[in-house]
DNA sequence: TTGAAAGCGCTAACAT
DNA sequence: ATGTTAGCGCTTTCAA
């Protein structure tokens, strides 16, 4: 009998007449060159035959590397989540490497708490989604010069790598959309004020009610605590409730949007005859609601895909070229685009 | 200076006065007892001062054990799965382990190298989401002792831990709540026939149309290779153009009624007035789709959570009650439900 | 080009 | 109740 436990590199070493460190050099690819030809051939043969696989626990207490990266998101069922995380698993495994998943739900505890567990297990990077403007723990994980990549939110400061989308154009084509249906008294549903996505949309709100020529009041403008339907009905309601006197809704993000479409229904309202929502990222499945919402696409998984390839390039040369980026987003149409109404003017 | 480096285990020791091992059991609570009161508390007060915490690779390398598990998924942009995944995690988190996430897209490869990836790390056991009712390495798994359990769907193995929905009953649910809208000829879309979840429910469509007195035709009934839209569309499309004569289309689940959606949209007929449909699972934001869907849901939080219980007794005591759980299936009825239509009889 | 030796940080069998 | 010892499986100086 051959095998009555897993192989270890020194049974292979022992199996090729060599000591454990030539198999070690042998079997990896880094080191190779610096075996002989034929020792290199007869190690790959017979760890092959074996059925060797280096241990990567051992591995990694002795190199504290790991091969892996941690994924923090917020909340894996919030649909805008998925294809990011997707889009990092994918080029991750291309060279090997894993990505390691964890819901924090927002909690900054949970969220350190998190870091600390994969930290000791040596993963080398992070890709964060949960992004503060104010974020203690990223500033200090930056100032470690531990690698990591921001995506779809960033923090307040302009120099730690993220990738996000293009977030004031996006908000720019929404809003042109609806003055060219003619609705020129426009509300919206801001997101939270200590996240980036919330901030940079409602000031880019802003700008474009001003490029349009539109009216700017502040009581079209509803804060909402959290990207949540509950906290858009909550916001919408108060809109609605407080005779601000509009004719469409930006949203923040589609979750924001179907907590408006609650809200009107709830008063009878229809959409888009009464009032017109457009929302924010484009989430899987959000083509399917009804009635219809026209949404600002936001790249998801490409977003992903890059900052995982911003953060390998991070990991092969560390403090090299640390930089951001922002991919385009685009106006997705939908529904029967209501006629201009000029009597909403 | 106090902490040029992490501290380690030998730290704490010495500054304790004690040897390793013994700063080791006091602050493992599973080895607690073996130490005198006050040592436990002098090693937890230094470790705690010292912000010591245990190298988990370190511990990993000597146990062979993680505190942690493989959570096997076929895609998570699939929103079935990440309810269940965070039912999983949350449940692991209550005790410190942690669920290692990956897709696999059904490919058995992937599925494969996943699995030797995860064992390799140590993982402590796995939850499937990806059983197929051929499934070698389930098989091989379980022979093999490693503790699993199967969500949603299950191998042909009856013996094999799972945990699912009642989908016998709830396609009965579907079925009945179809007739009881006046439908008579109902067609079926099935899933694929290799998955425990296809078959199942094909399997109860044919029993329920038995039991409600209606006919089981064969062309009535597609078979769709994968659970998707795209799928769910062809098949539809297929079922429309064969002059099958139905009413009704109980979809094997919400994708593939979204592509009946699709396949009815394209031909210009409406739903449910011309064809009524029915999905199943009642994934998230299928309450949002237009025209309203009725569904079948599955308690898909829940399924992640029990899967994580019987994992974590499983862990406990090996081989000690290896059971399945079947958790109830509701009909979740939406839409200005169609009076019944006497015609279509 | 290869071998020897040490050690990553921890735990557990054994001894006291 | 505590200390001794060995070793999990690997990589990496250093020496030959």
């Amino acid at each position: 009998m051959r095998c009555v436990r897993r192989p270890t590199l020194r049974d292979v070493a022992e199996a090729a007449g060599v000591h454990a460190a030539t198999a070690s050099r042998a079997l990896n690819p880094a080191t190779r060159h610096l075996v002989s030809r034929e020792t290199v051939q007869r190690v790959d043969r017979i760890a092959a035959q074996l059925g060797y696989r280096v241990n990567p626990v051992a591995r990694s207490l002795k190199t504290a590397r790991s091969a892996s990266i941690g994924l923090i998101v917020p909340d894996l069922m919030n649909p805008l989540f998925p294809p990011i995380a997707r889009g990092v698993e994918d080029v991750l495994g291309t060279i090997g490497y894993h990505a390691w998943l964890v819901n924090t739900d927002g909690d900054p505890a949970r969220e350190t708490a998190t870091v600390e567990a994969m930290r000791d297990r040596n993963v080398e990077g992070f890709v964060f989604a949960t992004a503060r403007l104010e974020h203690p723990l990223i500033d200090q994980l930056d100032a470690a010069g531990v690698p990591l990549v921001l995506v779809n939110r960033r923090t307040g400061r302009p120099d730690i790598p993220s990738v996000t989308s293009d977030d004031v154009s996006g908000v720019a084509l929404a809003a042109r959309h609806l003055h060219e249906l003619g609705h020129r008294r426009i509300a919206h549903l801001a997101g939270p004020q200590d996240l980036s996505t919330g901030v940079t949309r409602l000031r880019a709100f802003r700008q474009a009610l001003d490029d349009l020529g539109l009216e700017d009041l502040p009581e079209r403008i509803v804060v909402c605590g959290e990207w949540s339907q509950a906290a858009g009905a909550a916001a919408a309601a108060r809109l609605l409730d407080s005779g601000a006197g509009f004719t469409a809704i930006l949203a923040g993000n589609d979750l924001l949007a179907l907590g408006c479409y609650d809200a009107l229904a709830q008063r009878g309202l229809r959409c888009p005859e009464d009032v017109s929502v457009v929302g924010f990222n484009d989430i899987p499945f959000i083509d399917r609601v009804g009635p219809p919402l026209t949404s600002v696409r936001i790249p998801q998984y490409e977003i992903g895909v890059e900052a995982a390839r911003l953060l390998l390039e991070e990991l092969r040369e560390p403090g090299r070229h640390p930089r951001s980026i922002v991919l385009p987003s685009r106006l997705c149409v939908r529904g029967s685009t209501a006629p201009p109404v000029p009597s909403r003017g």
